[in-house]
DNA sequence: CTATAAATTGATACCGGTGTCATGACTTAC
DNA sequence: GTAAGTCATGACACCGGTATCAATTTATAG
């Protein structure tokens, strides 16, 4: 079996064969200009030798390499994570590898990295997550430099097959009702900075939730975090030690809504008795918190798992299907309970 | 400045320098057979065309690419975003690029995967986090291959320069001595699948820890988990359960110490009157969790980090300077008390 | 000043693929 | 049966670099 020790290339293989490289070439490349029985002996020499072309050398003819760039500056390692998965899910087996590449969104190096990064690797494609997805700009580059894409982000910002929508205004929709079924009129919200795209829609849906059942958002109740704990204990202690205490708080992320539990615990409030709290992204924390904590969950790994469908051609994969549509789901558990 | 559209070439730099390409190959490569004069010359037109060597182009006539492979299976992803972030922090601007490749260790098809990954990328490195890094197999199969590597466990299977060593034993030795020396005579154990090398290595040192104070493990009292919260929820139901029940609970991870957590509640036990708590990881939970939980911390992303340094060359880092040591630490916090 | 050694440099092949275009074989039309 | 068109294939250049080795220049020795 293990001839020689070095991999067969694509003269081996055309001299086993009996034929020219380039027929080879076009055998791997699926060319219809192929006769069948020169197709199959050329395909019975590749699986024979295990044959698999050079992907550097590929790319070098082909001015493109088969690498998937993910670009990412989340704040959250487990939306980096989960994404990532997904996408590794929907690569698996399909010649293409992913190289990551987190990135400071506020540099004003930015552009330049990124034209550098993508030309210099001829990255066949790149995969931008909220809320590096935010950033115009990087989206007129890579249309400038011809290179796929797809942006994840809560809201449409760009054409269906680039852009990939999570609609947390809808996940955040589906909290507000949940509270105000609940019987909460008083309803705090820890948003996150308003320069990410995703609290802004996520604060924009759960008002819209709200005035669905006839409430609105009293502003004395809206305090904006930087999505970390820290800053969810500080604003929830402010709007725990108000007069008209809220009875509830919807926070934009779960690791606020962590800040809130700490706060409460230091005000001697119980959850949910004396306040509901329901948090953003479900990760692992909610559940083990106690007690649990409800929160908004975004299939993570999925939307990275299909950002990678609409990225790359996978052979494993078949049928291309219509672009499943993400929803996010509201995860009921026992941090939120009626008022009173 | 932007006088043509595409970007330069050897060949564009050689004809405007008037030498050569392979003397501007000679001075991308810092061969020293080149003359003062030539070389500054063919560096100003480098610099001001902005040229960049094609990594594919270079890649095969090198017959080696400029990509480093993560390869992991890491039940916790939490140990693979901070080993990821560390070995890019040390990559930064050295124009290697990392890929990353989740593996199921458990499979028969791993070494083939590993080997036809590793040879079609021709990689020039690899980096192996626990616990894909304890197969013997695999290491066997890079040394075969002579792909440079870096293995990150809790014990030393190779040579230094192959190896970076945490140490996890030590940490968990640490935490013995703390249980013991806070009075805890009855101190449980819920261990991780022994399949881990980092289980057995955790509860070596813990042993010995425990063996320093005068002390030693009582068979009773230790439980085999899973690394999962279910498993640490369900171990530590039994342990709390018991006649002769453990005023202390040693969790070789964060997330089996939660379970003991929840175990707690539910056994109308309070932390840490009733029960102290240790975990392993020191994973973002921990500090969320109410009692703040006393854990041993790993410095992940610095082992990333100092992994990537032995692995690649870095420009913007002179110093090669001596491997640092990985120490845990044991961070105390409000789970661990005095027994009484 | 000449012979010899050492330092520089470039011509050419090659890494392992693909693109272009010419060529020969085979059909189809008349 | 011949002309024209289609199909299948290969020769050769090229993608953007590096390796080899010979050629040229410069330095050192005698």
């Amino acid at each position: 079996m293990e001839g020689s020790s070095r991999r067969p290339t694509i003269n081996d293989v055309a001299r086993m064969a009996g034929v020219s490289k380039k027929t080879v070439s076009r055998v791997i490349n699926e060319s219809p200009f192929v006769k069948e029985d020169t197709r199959k002996a050329v395909q019975t020499i590749i699986r024979e030798t295990g044959y698999a072309p050079d992907p550097q050398a590929r790319g070098l003819a082909f001015r493109r390499s088969f690498l998937v760039g993910l670009i990412y500056d989340n704040p959250n390692p487990q939306h980096t994570v989960s994404h990532q998965q997904g996408l590794l899910d929907a690569m698996a087996g399909s010649g293409f590898e992913l190289v990551v590449r987190p990135v400071d969104r506020t540099s004003p190096r930015l552009l330049d990295e990124m034209r550098v990064f993508i030309e210099r690797q001829k990255l066949f494609g790149v995969v931008l997550p909220s809320p590096v997805s935010e950033d115009e700009r990087l989206a007129a580059l890579l249309q400038e430099l011809d290179v796929r894409y797809v942006r994840i982000g809560s809201v449409a910002l760009d054409e269906p097959g680039r852009m990939l929508v999570s609609h947390d205004g809808k996940g955040a929709a589906e909290a507000a009702r949940h509270l105000a079924d609940l019987g909460h009129t008083r309803i705090a919200l820890i948003s996150g900075p308003t320069s990410f795209r995703s609290s802004v829609e996520r604060r924009k849906g759960f008002e819209s939730g709200l005035a669905e059942r006839g409430l609105s958002l009293d502003p004395a109740l809206v305090k904006v975090g930087g999505y970390t704990y820290e800053s969810g204990v500080g604003a929830a202690k402010e709007l725990l030690a108000l007069k008209a205490r809220p009875t509830a708080v919807f926070c934009l992320n779960d690791e606020m809504a962590t800040g809130v539990y700490t706060a409460a615990r230091e005000a001697g409030l119980r959850i949910p008795e004396d306040v509901s709290v329901v948090g953003f992204d479900d990760s692992s924390i909610a559940s083990r918190l106690w007690p649990p904590m409800s929160s908004v969950r975004l299939p993570l790994r999925d939307m990275g798992r299909i950002a990678g469908e609409m990225l790359v051609p996978n052979p494993l994969r078949d049928k291309p299907k219509v672009q499943p549509d993400i929803q996010p789901e509201l995860i009921v558990r026992a941090s939120s309970a009626k008022v009173g």
